[in-house]
DNA sequence: ATAAATTTTTAGTCTAGTCTAAAAATTTAT
DNA sequence: ATAAATTTTTAGACTAGACTAAAAATTTAT
């Protein structure tokens, strides 16, 4: 049984590793979660005794499996109760985070298998990111940043990178949410905005918000 | 905001000081939460600079208002999250406990508001114990144990007071739950056991029993 | 290829919470 | 009313987790 600690370490290196596909660096965990490289150090340590991950000094951490596994299940916690939160509980998407932050941590397989259930088996949470299975599997994604779309190109948006509250209070100001179809009708190479097409009203978005948007396109 | 362990602490002392009416040791703290007793004078001392508890040496604790109020709102999440498992998740009553002793630390007023409301604002729990208000306010039960209910009278179950799995089992195996009809039809001195009314059958049961069972008479 | 800059680790400190063992206060018994 | 038993507190130690400052290793730059 792992800590909380343990648990959000897990997570930031689950993380971590898919987005730079190699091993992971002890400053970048301290950057992920707010805290010093020191820290980070004595805890990789504890968490290379419990084999939840493979440490050697100065080259960064990867997860073994017991510990991508861990982390999957906690992610899995993670986006089901924001399902929950959102489709039962009256909750926004940028309201969701830090209270799923807690409930991720609640240890009962009964509880998530029975939430599981409750809400029909949901495969992807309110910002439109998978839902890792039971055995920890997630499915890999074939969405793409918003900024990378080309000019007159149809999309659907599917899901944001940062997640922050600023962000998707940002999105709800504008009408876009989850589905939301959207076509790129002018970019500006001067400053990499661009200008969409949003519920049939113009809308320019910078660099900044087309880069954390993740659209599918057909 | 106070950490789990504060709020584990608050509750304990809740639920003596109703019991006892009195100001409540540090042994019987420490008797309730399995600690020692130089652990809960160190507690005791950190609830007492929060002004949670007041508190003079060898005197033993009480709660302040802010400290009552503390103490009820933890019962209160632990109790909403007690109907919750139970009514929409398939928890049986003998199951809920552990998971509510993790839920009841969730930090959100937004939650909790929204889960009374989902639930439809019990004012009970799946023992039958009183859900406290908002405002930490906690209906007084005109409950008794089985044991005091006289020869040939009638009554209703309405709560246990041990909630430990191992008997709530026994309740489940013989058909005992909450709002069962029950007449006691004889005692016995010797042991002070008692055969009762069941579901039109008879049952013997023992002074460990009946004193562990709430029943409301007419 | 060596110096400079950066990253990572170590060593030592701190807090929350718990524990054991011993001391102090209180209660009970004679 | 004093001794014995019990309860409570204190003192000191331990673990988890985090931090600062300094040392060590690695990477980058010239």
């Amino acid at each position: 049984m792992n800590t909380f600690s343990e648990e959000n370490y897990l997570k930031a290196i689950f993380h971590l590793e898919r987005h730079l596909g190699d091993s992971v660096s002890t400053n970048a965990i301290a950057k992920k979660m707010e805290t010093k490289a020191s820290s980070v150090t004595d805890m990789i340590k504890k968490l290379a005794d419990k084999n939840l991950v493979i440490y050697k000094k100065y080259q960064g951490v990867n997860l073994t499996d017991q510990g991508r596994f861990s982390a999957a299940s906690v992610i899995r916690k993670h986006r089901l109760w924001e399902v929950f939160l959102v489709n039962e509980l009256n909750f926004s998407w940028d309201e969701v985070h830090d209270v799923a932050e807690q409930l991720e941590h609640i240890k009962s397989p009964k509880l998530i298998n029975e939430l599981d259930a409750f809400l029909e088996f949901p495969t992807h949470d309110p910002h439109g990111d998978p839902i890792p299975d039971k055995e920890g599997n997630i499915k890999k994604t074939d969405k793409i940043v918003l900024s990378k779309v080309s000019l007159n190109e149809d999309c659907i948006c599917v899901g944001v990178n940062d997640s922050s509250a600023d962000f998707l209070k940002y999105l709800d100001k504008h009408q876009i949410a989850l589905g939301s179809h959207l076509k790129v009708i002018a970019k500006e190479s001067f400053d990499e905005s661009m200008t969409i097409l949003i519920n049939k009203t113009k809308l320019n978005i910078s660099k900044a918000v087309s880069n954390n948007l993740y659209v599918k396109t057909n």
